[in-house]
DNA sequence: CCTGATCTTTACGTTCACGTCAATTTCGAG
DNA sequence: CTCGAAATTGACGTGAACGTAAAGATCAGG
């Protein structure tokens, strides 16, 4: 057919997501990627390029988050939305009002993933700084060691 | 006895860190908290104030960085060593070449946190990032269609 | 000393997120 | 058309991380 269409099978997704097939279809089955992909002429799942860039935010979302995949589907809600946004956007001859209804729609989904991000943003943060202030201890005490090491006198270090 | 010492048993500790007792236990058993903590005077398990905190942190961290609790519980060698490290610390007669060991391991603990931490937080970044600006640009659409609203004018919004 | 609440161990059950066979089909190269 | 590689459905298996039930021991208050 057309140049742009790389008729990708599930073992190859698989191979370029970085996964194996079978988790490429339990997802499908449980409703988290969209139902059968249009098996074009028999039975094989025949993937598009767009897919696979959906099963990769899939996964990153999946490791970033670390959500259970009912949540994740949640979660994707937004995605789907948008995606399917996206599609009604295209045709152009959608009326401002309801263009402007799914955009909405698709900004609440957007600030949802937001919220979710940030909050375990600054949890990480958090852990970051006391990590890094407890490191910041640690290493003046080593140096006030080394100090101690060249200049005798009675140094009494207080741990922690 | 003495003031300080709070006697928690397994079910204050578990409603202290929003858990259940069995799973302090089942902690306890894969090695993750350590080895069933003086049974003071007869078979129960006894808490003290610093075990909840630790229990806190692993809570904390496996929140945060959604490992398993076999990665986990080698992340948390490095708590385990620090307090060893602090235990021996406290005594002041160790030696200041024994001591400088010490510290440079506690150190080196804290570090393999800090990369862990680190290399989260860079990836949750850019996810942020990434969801900013697609927010950015929803936005600067549905401002264009309030406009257009007002205006009268042929205009083609291209999505996405 | 009694009692109800809590804890003990032991052991089997459960949910999630896939892995692993097995028996059949389907696909693509020759 | 043929044949091997890969895909399909179906079913059962598995490891992690607990839940739950049972039967007895222990503790704190009255």
């Amino acid at each position: 057919m057309s140049a742009g269409e790389t008729s990708l099978r599930i073992g190859d997704v698989a191979r370029l997501v970085g996964t194996t097939p079978r988790t490429i279809r339990y997802y499908e089955e449980i409703g988290l990627l969209p139902e059968a992909p249009a098996r074009h002429s028999g039975q094989h799942r025949v993937y598009t390029e767009e897919e696979v860039e959906r099963l990769r935010e899939v996964m990153r979302l999946k490791h970033l988050l670390g959500v259970t995949l009912e949540e994740l589907k949640t979660l994707l809600t937004a995605e789907e939305a948008r995606a399917a946004v996206r599609a009604e956007l295209r045709r152009e001859d959608v009326e401002p009002t309801r263009r402007r209804e799914l955009l909405a729609e698709a900004l609440g989904h957007i600030e949802r993933q937001l919220d979710l991000v940030e909050h375990r943003s600054a949890e990480l943060t958090k852990l970051h700084r006391e990590l890094t202030e407890t490191r910041g201890r640690v290493r003046a005490k080593i140096r006030a060691l080394d100090r101690a090491g060249r200049e005798p006198a009675a140094s009494a270090i207080i741990v922690d």
